[in-house]
DNA sequence: GACCAGGCCGAGC
DNA sequence: GCTCGGCATGGT
């Protein structure tokens, strides 16, 4: 086992793990396992301190500080959103909740697999496909299992990946992988729209799952998946007597949460999923 | 059973 | 340019 313990003031390590943005994160032992990379990793926060386990060796652990972005300006993030009573209120419900930097295939591949699924599915076919087409991996509680590569899904059968329970979203995931595996996922160099505008070529990628990319993966600030859930928080919080529709959605979303309105965007998903449908779901 | 889920695509205006 | 139905499957 390797082992070491990173500084994390205002980190919310659950909340970020578990919040959708990512869907192989696991409750283990006191903390969470999670494969980043080719590596099983078991991260365990407290107070201030996210202390983190590998079977195999670690290196430098940069990777790790990478996917965790544990060196974002937090404080500038949170400062810069606009002070409505919205933004405060899901800032308090989630402070903390920080956004991650994962591998480009990976997290454009699993939110293919997102539309129209609810987290917890999505979470079930990830797992079948890595279970059945990934790489086996020592893990803490045994075996763990690596997400397939680009070259690997573009070889498996529409009727296999079918059978992880993908439906629809087979023919888009092996398409895309047949594309990046050929041509690679290099965005370097092209503007926020230039990007987004490359990413909605792949099947099976709009808008929302291109920005999800650009967000979570790519480290853009500014892209501001709108989503279902996001459309319910912009009703509720911000367009109450207003009609609202994507088009507005999208403008509002560029023109109002500022340089880093892709952090906003997350907390008011992650507000209105978790705490407002008590209240109503309309 | 009805309705919905971190949507996208193609057809028909 | 826009709206709308279809698409698989399972949770609530």
């Amino acid at each position: 086992m390797h082992s070491a313990a990173f500084q994390a003031p205002c980190y919310d390590l659950a909340a970020t793990l578990d919040c959708g943005q990512a869907f192989r994160w696991k409750r283990f032992q006191n903390g969470w396992e999670g494969i980043v990379g080719k590596r099983w990793v078991y991260l365990e926060q407290q107070n201030e301190t996210i202390s983190a386990q590998t079977i195999v060796n670690a290196g430098d652990w940069l990777w790790l500080r990478s996917y965790l972005q544990l060196d974002a300006p937090y404080q500038e993030i949170i400062s810069s959103f606009p002070a409505d009573d919205s933004i405060k209120a899901a800032l308090t419900h989630c402070r903390g909740l920080r956004i991650l930097k994962q591998d480009p295939w990976e997290c454009l591949a699993t939110f293919i697999l997102s539309s129209t699924k609810q987290i917890v599915q999505i979470k079930q076919i990830v797992e079948l496909l890595c279970e059945r087409f990934g790489d086996k991996i020592k893990s803490g509680s045994g075996i763990a299992y690596s997400f397939p590569g680009t070259e690997k899904v573009a070889q498996i059968s529409e009727e296999d990946l079918r059978a992880c329970k993908m439906g629809f979203r087979a023919p888009y995931l092996k398409g895309t992988a047949e594309i990046v595996a050929a041509e690679g996922l290099d965005l370097e160099g092209l503007s926020l729209a230039e990007a987004r505008e490359r990413l909605m070529t792949l099947p099976g990628v709009g808008r929302k799952i291109a920005d999800c990319v650009l967000l979570f993966a790519y480290g853009c600030p500014l892209a501001f998946p709108v989503d279902v859930w996001v459309m319910k928080a912009f009703k509720d919080l911000y367009f109450k007597r207003r009609k609202l529709n994507l088009k507005k959605a999208l403008k509002f979303s560029e023109s109002y949460f500022g340089p880093y309105g892709g952090y906003a965007q997350q907390y008011l998903f992650h507000y209105r999923r978790t705490i407002l449908p008590k209240k109503s779901n309309g």
